[in-house]
DNA sequence: TTGAAAGCGCTAACAT
DNA sequence: ATGTTAGCGCTTTCAA
């Protein structure tokens, strides 16, 4: 009773056009429709839109050996800071034509491995790597396997891969000057984990600055995650172990947030007691409270950056790879304020 | 110099392995492995690893009309409250073999057509759609069309497709409720737009929840997003004109902070002068100043839930359509408090 | 300007 | 338990 064939292809657009398949083809391929008879051309196109016909991505791909899809894989996209660059990303690869797959990682490195087989194995044209480690096994293999590839917001630290990152040096460092400048003297740093280059980058920034300006009193700690949970842990040693600190530089500004709670438990309210600094400027960052003061990254546009340089990078392969470093710039708000009168 | 031929094919395989080509095929399926003998099996397994051979996913698809790939459309991934969405449907999919195409539509009807239709060429076997409005056209082209289908956060007036979305009447009748037993009498609602489901809903319950308690004096205003802009310009308006207002329901978190904001510009306090009620609860939501009081919704919860539901549907397309509604709970915290005394 | 034909890499009857 | 074969729907030389 239903002699529906499924959905129309090709071949049946040509047959209702009077035409060969291999014109109808051309007729729907912007770049070859110039071959055509302006007349012919219009035909098949009318019969293909009078026939609902939506070409079969599949075969074309299976033929042009380009999927048009680009595989992105994140550590969580449930942390503030992933969004915007993502919703950057995905803007300039909507307006290329490729559409964006999202996978989180967890930061696990077998979870990461089997998403971007899998991406690859529905030929993704490219990949957006957001959860690099600096000494990621997976990056070194997906470089061998000749994947066009760019790192966003953490790098490796054997280059030879493209990259779109924060200057984290350069953050951490107006971070620090920024406490200095109110007059702390006492710094620490809660950051993240430094396996990961912007952990690592952010404290030997601090660590330099705080040097350079003769602090005598510093403390370093290493939070498990650029989390609050983890910022929160990481702050309740630091409070333990170096009361007299007045001034902290967090990782992120979710590790901020950590840390002014395990503060304000302890009766430290920020910024009377202690003041912080975070780093990213995330969503609703100001409207925290207290409002965060913050390095803040234009997180848009690390996924812009990102995504138009794999788009380079896969018109061209053989491009060379390149680090693209996104300055930040210290907004000062309600989280910083001068250390206490009786230091 | 190179006889490099790209990437292993199946039939590389199978010489390499000594073997026909259905048998490697056969080998590297889960569901067909079982037929083989079991010293073929791994010696083809092994071929393949030591080839470093990957499925061509095209061709795969090409051949058994599934992609493995499901799209999801969300009005802006830089809202709050849809990464814990995605990251719930992500994870059901995952596990389900699943990739995810995401995109941000930014409520544009054009836009949400050509990434659909861009996920349909790619032959996506389902998609989760969170950008609905009540009276979609697209909605109903995709139901048409015949595409498993599972709406998420908002649905239709007209029936006929599977969501998932939150309980609104519910969620806005406790806002309402919770103000009135801290003794507010004269209350506002600012909701989101009216063209979607949870925006209507939500006003409806409203209106008809202060009718039942009797209140005499109410507003009702409808923002234009559900953001922090719309909540401000929509506040300036109810200000203005409703100065008696001591209460006020938020169509969502966004905009409650963005009627906060507004409020304290006019200097009028909140909890103090004004109380302010969310929805959703979205992450940071209890360390804003104030931390809001707002009706939780399980935002991952509805991500898998409507993850789920896609997954029985792409298995079973006669599958009948239904309504799923997660239900929220009010979160008190201290965007609400008594109105002030003088009332 | 259009037609003919080969084949992208894989799976699934069907045959043995 | 394994081999044979016929496409899936499309693009793209090559020929006319």
């Amino acid at each position: 009773m239903t002699p529906d064939r499924r959905s129309p292809r090709l071949k049946d657009v040509a047959e209702a056009a009077g035409v060969h398949i291999s014109t109808a083809s051309r007729a729907l391929n912007e770049r070859t429709a110039a071959l055509l008879n302006p007349a012919t051309l219009e035909r098949v196109r009318e019969t293909a839109d009078g026939l609902g016909y939506r070409v079969n991505g599949m075969a074309r791909a299976l033929k042009t050996r380009r999927s048009m899809s680009i595989g992105m894989v994140v550590p969580d996209i449930t942390n503030p800071f992933f969004p915007p660059v993502v919703r950057g990303a995905e803007d300039v690869l909507d307006r290329a034509g490729y559409s964006l797959l999202l996978s989180s990682s967890d930061n696990d490195l077998g979870r990461a491995r089997r998403q971007t087989a899998a991406m690859l194995e529905g030929q993704a044209d490219g990949l957006l790597l957001a959860m690099a480690r600096r000494d990621d096994p997976l990056v070194a293999e997906l470089r061998a396997g000749g994947t066009p590839l760019v790192l966003v917001n953490r790098t490796i630290d054997r280059g030879g891969v493209s990259a779109v990152i924060p200057d984290d040096f350069h953050g951490a460092l107006e971070a620090v000057e920024h406490l200095y400048a109110l007059g702390h003297r006492r710094l620490a740093f809660v950051g993240g984990p430094l396996s990961t280059s912007n952990g690592a980058r952010r404290r030997a920034s601090f660590d330099e600055t705080v040097q350079r300006l003769g602090l005598p009193e510093v403390a370093a700690l290493e939070a498990v995650a650029f989390d609050e949970q983890a910022g929160y842990a990481a702050a309740q040693t630091l409070l333990a172990e170096h009361p007299r600190i007045t001034g902290v530089v967090a990782g992120n500004d979710l590790i901020a947030v950590g840390i002014i709670v395990a503060a304000a438990e302890r009766g430290r309210n920020c910024p009377r007691d202690i003041s912080v600094v975070g780093f990213n400027d995330m969503l609703l960052a100001g409207r925290l409270q207290p409002p965060l003061t913050t390095i803040r990254i234009p997180q848009y546009d690390v996924g812009t950056r990102a995504a138009e340089l794999l788009m380079a990078l896969v018109a061209d392969p053989a491009r060379s790879p390149e680090t693209v470093l996104i300055s930040g710039e210290l907004v000062v708000r309600g989280s910083t304020a001068p250390p206490p009168a009786s230091d």
